[in-house]
RNA sequence: GCGGCGAUCGCAUAGCCUGGCCAUUGCGUCGGAUUGCUAAUCCGAUGGGUCUUCCCACGGGGGUUCGAAUCCCCCUCGCCGCGCCA
């Protein structure tokens, strides 16, 4: 969400960015045309208030001079005041909610390096990472590998579950455990502090941290709790430190976290989501950075080291993309993706997403730090560190042996019990 | 789940019983002053708002009242005990 000083102050800024999303501006008109009306309800409320406030004081005066005559007279006078600040409070308060439901649907503002472009077509390509295998034979896709090796069991995930869930199994299961290992210790030698977070939230906190919608495309509900299975572990690690005002010294607050994320995905359709790719439960090692303002672009290009370094490290053939304009989304205000190569599917596909949110979600969340100035909104940032499933894809894809065998990248194979090999299941 | 107790400003606290001055004090932080000692001392500021002779804010919501941190009800969270439990 957007400060409101921002619309009060520097609307034309708003405007601009509008228009290089292509987006109209009735809805910062409208902000800005009920915040005004709001604050003329709030004045008028006030000075009711005032009034009543001036006569309580009146009749204890009145009382304590042992003048009960003057004190039942401003009585008298004051009965129905109580009415009327409630009718204009109730005003106020309706403009105040409409002001904001508005301005909550406003999206960030973007970094000035931020490709034009209408939707996915207008991204850039910012890196290009590793060098792209070469098969003598015609490589296999993910789905006929975890089939061909008994790793992965959607069959009955959807008899115990329903579909787009699985089990994952042996050696490929171990994998993932390995993967979730790497991750976690490589962030902890740079200075990440492990946090295990819960998978459900309330409400309040998580509309501090999502577009609206996702409430009705992304989230599940939790019933009759009235709960949210997280999406990611952005969530949770993002608001909690929700309300607070943060002592300046703690900052860059700097987080890894590791848990499963629930998607819906509704309106997912179609063969190329097949297996694991698209899925409704999977893993996801995540960064979160809690920030200075002046530092947060740092820290944007710091994730995006971090993921580079990560993926190099498994040995993968990627590209770093720079997100466009129309392709941002609500939240962010500059976010590079990670595509992975997949020879099966013979195209990078979406492993990584870093976001740099700004302000953004602080706003919501009232998260602030100290200045000599009074508070001021942190900046919060988020990047994938590994998304386990799909990880497992580009591995898969990419290391596979003409047997339908796997090579497991370098790094790994410590973890893996010196196994340099994923093996077809026995069950 | 049941019972008891609690929630006040960044943290910690007083005020609540018995409704009515400006919500107290300490610490921390920031600013200033001063002194030659890794810092001490003194002064000031330090919840939010449209930064203000004004309004709001004592976990949240409602009620009683001319007036609620204070009385009543509901909810949330925490602590203690009991129950259940990986």
């Amino acid at each position: 969400m957007l400060s409101m000083e921002l619309f009060r102050n520097d609307a034309d800024k708003i405007r601009a960015d509008h228009d290089k999303r292509g987006i109209p501006h009735d809805r910062i008109n409208r902000v800005i045309a009920i915040d005004e009306e709001w604050r003329n309800a709030l004045k008028s409320m006030e000075d009711g208030r005032r009034e009543r406030n001036l006569a309580a004081k009146g009749i204890a005066d009145a009382k304590k001079s042992g003048s009960k005559e003057d004190a039942d007279r401003i009585m008298a006078q004051v009965k129905d005041l109580g009415d009327r600040i409630a009718q204009l409070d109730e005003k106020a308060n309706s403009l105040l909610e409409e002001r904001d439901s508005i301005r909550m649907r406003i999206p960030n503002l973007l970094h000035e390096a931020v490709p034009i472009g209408a939707d996915e077509g207008g991204n850039t390509q910012h890196s290009l990472h590793g060098e792209k295998p070469q098969f003598d034979f015609e490589p296999k896709t993910h789905n006929e590998l975890i089939e061909m090796n008994k790793w992965v069991d959607l069959e009955r995930a959807a008899k115990v579950a329903g579909s787009r869930f699985f089990f994952l199994k042996g050696d490929l299961a171990r994998l993932e455990l390995a993967l979730q290992t790497y991750a976690v210790d490589f962030l902890i030698g740079r200075g990440f502090t492990f946090i295990q977070p819960p998978v459900m939230m309330n409400r309040d906190a998580y509309e501090g941290v999502t577009d609206l919608s996702d409430f009705e495309t992304v989230m599940y509900g939790i019933t009759p709790d009235p709960l949210y299975m997280i999406a990611t572990s952005e969530h949770p690690l993002t608001s909690m430190y929700m309300d607070e005002v943060i002592e300046p010294s703690l900052l860059p607050i700097k987080l890894v976290g590791v848990s499963p994320c629930f998607r819906r995905e509704v309106g997912a359709h179609g063969l190329s989501d097949r297996g694991i790719w698209r899925v409704h439960q999977f893993t996801k090692i995540e960064q979160v950075v809690i920030t200075h303002p002046d530092d947060s672009w740092d820290h944007h290009e710091d994730l995006l080291k971090n993921c580079v370094d990560l993926w190099d490290a498994l040995d993968l053939h990627y590209e770093v993309v720079n997100i466009c304009t129309g392709d941002m989304g609500t939240v962010a205000a500059r976010k590079y993706d990670l595509e992975a190569w997949l020879p099966g599917a013979e195209a990078f596909k979406e492993v990584v997403s870093c976001s740099n949110c700004t302000d953004y979600q602080a706003n919501r969340l009232r998260m602030r730090y100290r200045t000599s100035e009074g508070n001021a909104a942190v900046h919060t940032l988020n990047s994938t560190a590994v998304a386990t499933s799909r990880a497992l894809v580009a591995i898969m894809e990419q290391n596979q042996l003409e047997d339908g065998r796997v090579r497991v990248p370098k790094c790994l194979v410590p973890m893996m019990n010196g196994k340099t090999h994923l093996e077809p299941c026995q069950l």
